[in-house]
DNA sequence: TTAGGGTTAG
């Protein structure tokens, strides 16, 4: 009968638990419980042995000790500590004390052990190297570190066994640095170490990042021989892995004697997830070659280095293997399948994984949100989000980061909204991933008074929480907001700014052409070494063409080792707004030779280039082959090109039949492309049926009357300049003043015209006095209908004088010394008398100046400007 | 040793 019930339970019934089923810890601690009575029987030998020998006539010193080890045996700490409590001294073995020790560690009885460790010390036993082993293990187990650290300061333990327990029990708690100031505790100790030390230790040098310590631990294992053995060489490649050196866990890999599935499985994964996936896949061939069987973490790391690379083809392959394998009906299988085929944009394949898997989880549910929200299909997303409840599986923080990223990407600012008000009904708000997600949304939404609201709400902020809103700040145009931002990040010094920090605050530099912030932060990308990154190098080119420092972004274009679309569309568009056409085009050839082929951002740049240098016939040529070389259908801003090339060269009715043949209907900003053209060409006529199309696609934009307004003052209609003026007012539009800056010495200083607010008023206008009787004296004139207003108000205003470019050239000039370009930006376009007085003012003061205005680059030397009339 | 999420440039 008894053989029966063996055979039963050890075969055909195994699947089932016995009715006392151990867990694994039961079944771990009921080994070492097991060790300990073999233990305990040796010592009961010595000790009965000793004491029939030396103390035959006190019975009760065995008996004490026999009926404690039998309740230690029987697992009956109550019992034991009972009569613990009773017992005297003499009555005590050491060892008796060790039995009842581990009996508390075991069942983690703190209190009885405590118990214990004061009967020990009130009677003033000798804690010896065993005895503190097992005080100091019944401390680490029952979780009190503090005590268990303390018995190693005060015994010397000579097993490694347990220094490795509590080191790892440190390290468990996130203590790495008392983890690793046990270690170095047990070096200076002179404990002989084992395999698992190492393993135990490099886990913290890990978690702390310490690469260093790391390094100095492989020299020590490289010495001591260890790093013969399996688990030694795995961990010190996990170590180096988890600290980005992928190499050297390459070379710890390749020197290994002998490579198990967890080497293999730990090189292909580090390799995939510290990006490079294609290597982790060409691992994996090799694996496959060195006949080591392959398990489902080889898979799972698999399909998500080919999700990385998008090598559709190998996951498919590995997917039918591991079909034929039976992995198909583990969970992780299943969705990091489901991920990958979602990842390589098989979006059907994804749908079937994800509807035959049996056990569908929130990890699923979020790859097959995270994939709708790749291909676009925000719909379908969301959808899913709210069926997921409905089956009875919550979100996480995963799946709402998910659905919020799905909501950003395709400006779904209302389903945002939902999903923000479900975040705070389920309490999720408080999670940093949650937040930075939910502020990248409300940002992409354009909506920055909601991303600043949770901004301002978050309790813990990341570095990533301060890129995303600098970064959201950038990109809705609030340039001035982005910048003091970014002077707040570095004011309070808790984080340092990242790559993408510059590169998210680089083009609020170039917005406002804050040259001096600009070349600040440059400073900061040079000593930090961020230039390497792609994104900053490339944004700091555009800030530099921005700022007017075009020979500067040059020689950065120049250094920048491997070059994309990005870095070569913003040099050609820093050519174009200097008015450097033919630069532009040649550099746009040197690329296509470079092998990068265009795309409708870099035609933008390219077209814009010809317009502002009127390159007409080459405009035309690369437009074409826009067309019909590239395949690339024109967008409104290519037909703004077109429309702005020939309208500036003054073929305003061929301007006029090209819009009306246009295959997509035009925009304010096409119409307005002609009506800018029209001013040039003072052609009032046509100005005035333009202007109406552009009022009824723009109402609201002022800039288009204020535009039409100054058509008719330059051809001193000033009866029509009021009625316009008054068309603003009736509805109810202000007019976006104009206003020019420049920074001098990190401040910036802003001008409106007629302004006397600067505290250098009176240099400013004696320096304008006296360059205006010079221009006078060498027999030019003011050019007076760029005053654009009346009479009777001239006399007001000064105008001319007053115009605002011209007192921030003015102040540049008088506050900064000789060779010192004058950089002045302004917010529209300069007028035509201010331009006249650059080029003399250039000549007269022998200074460089460089205007931007809201359309280009004028470079003024020598009297000439770099724009050679096309603005 | 093993699955899903947040911030960057034209």
């Amino acid at each position: 009968m008894a053989m029966l019930v063996t055979n039963l339970s050890s075969s055909s019934f195994s699947f089932f638990p016995s009715p006392h089923f151990q867990t694994h810890k039961e079944i771990r601690s009921d080994v070492r419980v097991r060790k300990d009575v073999i233990f305990n029987r040796a010592s009961l030998r010595t000790v009965s042995d000793r004491a029939d020998s030396i103390t035959t006539f006190d019975r009760s010193v065995t008996d004490a000790n026999t009926r404690l080890r039998r309740f230690c045996e029987a697992g009956n700490l109550e019992n034991a500590v009972k009569l613990l409590r009773v017992s005297g001294k003499w009555d005590i073995d050491p060892r008796t004390l060790c039995s009842v020790l581990q009996l508390c560690a075991d069942s983690k009885s703190l209190e009885d052990g405590k118990e214990v460790d004061n009967f020990i010390r009130g009677n003033g036993f000798v804690i010896d190297s065993n005895l503190g082993s097992k005080l100091a293990l019944m401390y680490t187990n029952c979780g009190d570190l503090k005590e268990a650290s303390r018995v190693f300061d005060q015994v010397k333990i000579e097993k490694a066994l347990f220094w490795n327990i509590l080191m790892n029990e440190l390290a468990k708690s996130g203590d790495f640095s008392g983890s690793i100031g046990l270690f170095k505790k047990m070096m200076s100790s002179g404990v002989e170490m084992d395999s698992y030390t190492f393993s135990c230790i490099s886990k913290s040098f890990s978690s702390l990042q310490s690469v260093n310590g790391g390094e100095q631990l492989h020299g020590y294992i490289l010495k001591s021989g260890f790093g013969e053995r399996n688990s030694v060489g795995n961990s010190l490649v996990a170590f180096y892995l988890k600290n980005q050196r992928v190499d050297s866990a390459r070379k710890v890999f390749d020197e290994m004697t002998e490579r198990d599935v967890i080497s293999w499985n730990s090189i292909i994964n580090g390799y995939v997830s510290n990006g490079f996936a294609e290597k982790g896949l060409s691992v994996f061939v090799q694996m496959l070659f060195s006949g080591i069987e392959i398990d489902l973490a080889t898979i799972v790391s698999v399909f998500a280095g080919c999700a990385d690379s998008r090598l559709i083809s190998l996951g498919r392959a590995v997917h039918s293997f591991g079909v034929k394998a039976c992995f198909s009906r583990e969970d992780r299988f299943c969705n990091t399948l489901l991920d990958m085929y979602s990842k390589c944009g098989d979006l059907d394949s994804a749908k079937a994984v994800f509807r035959e898997m049996s056990g569908r989880s929130v990890v699923s549910y979020t790859s097959m949100i995270a994939g709708y929200a790749r291909e676009g299909l925000a719909g379908e997303a969301v959808k899913l989000f709210e069926e997921m409840e409905e089956e009875g599986i919550s979100p996480d923080v995963y799946t709402v980061t998910a659905v919020l990223n799905c909501c950003a990407r395709n400006r779904l600012l209302d389903e945002g909204k939902r999903v923000h008000e479900w975040i705070k009904v389920n309490n999720m708000g408080f999670d940093i991933f949650v937040s930075n997600a939910l502020m990248d949304m409300y940002a992409k939404c354009g909506s920055m008074r909601e991303a600043e609201l949770v901004f301002s709400e978050m309790r813990v902020k990341d570095i990533i929480s301060w890129n995303t809103v600098i970064g959201g700040y950038s990109k809705n145009c609030y340039a001035n907001e982005a910048l003091s931002l970014f002077n707040l990040l570095l004011e309070e010094k808790r984080f340092s700014p990242d790559e993408r920090t510059v590169a998210c605050v680089l083009p609020a530099c170039a917005s406002l052409s804050a040259f001096d912030k600009g070349r600040e932060i440059h400073g900061y990308i040079m000593r930090n070494g961020y230039f390497s990154d792609r994104h900053v190098a490339n944004s700091l080119v555009d800030m530099y063409a921005k700022c007017g420092a075009l020979l500067l972004a040059r020689m950065l274009f120049d250094d920048i080792a491997s070059k994309d679309l990005v870095s070569w569309t913003v040099m050609i568009a820093g050519y174009g707004m200097h008015g450097f056409g033919k630069e532009a085009i040649a550099l746009f050839n040197q690329m296509r030779q470079a092998g990068i082929e265009p795309d409708e951002i870099s035609f933008v740049s390219l077209l814009y280039a010809c317009s502002h240098s009127g390159l007409v016939d080459e405009g035309w040529r690369f437009f074409n082959i826009m067309r019909h070389e590239c395949k690339i259908e024109p967008t409104v801003e290519h037909y703004a090109c077109i429309v702005d090339m020939l309208a500036r060269t003054g073929d305003l009715s061929k301007a006029y039949r090209f819009i009306e043949n246009m295959p997509i209907p035009p925009d304010a900003t096409i119409w307005g492309a002609l009506l800018c053209g029209c001013r040039i060409h003072h052609d009032v006529k046509l100005a005035e049926r333009v202007a109406e199309k552009v009022f009824e696609l723009e109402p609201e934009n002022t800039g288009y009357y204020v535009l039409m307004a100054n058509i008719y003052a330059e051809a001193e209609k000033w009866e029509e300049v009021k009625r316009l003026r008054k068309r603003i007012g009736q509805r109810g539009l202000r007019k976006n003043p104009g206003c020019s800056w420049i920074e001098i010495k990190g401040r910036v200083n802003i001008f409106v015209a007629g302004d006397s607010s600067n505290s250098e008023t009176e240099k400013i206008e004696a320096f304008l006095r006296g360059v205006r009787a010079r221009m006078i004296e060498e027999g030019y004139s003011p050019l007076t209908k760029y005053a654009l207003i009346d009479a009777e108000e001239m006399e007001k205003e000064e105008a001319l004088c007053g115009h605002s470019e011209k007192l921030a050239m003015a102040l540049g000039i008088i506050s900064s010394g000789h060779g010192k370009i004058i950089r002045v930006t302004k917010n529209l376009r300069v007028c035509g008398d201010c331009h006249e007085m650059a080029k003399f003012m250039s000549k007269l003061t022998r200074r460089e100046i460089v205007l931007r205005d809201s359309n280009r680059f004028h470079q003024f030397k020598d009297g000439h400007c770099s724009c050679r009339g096309f603005w």
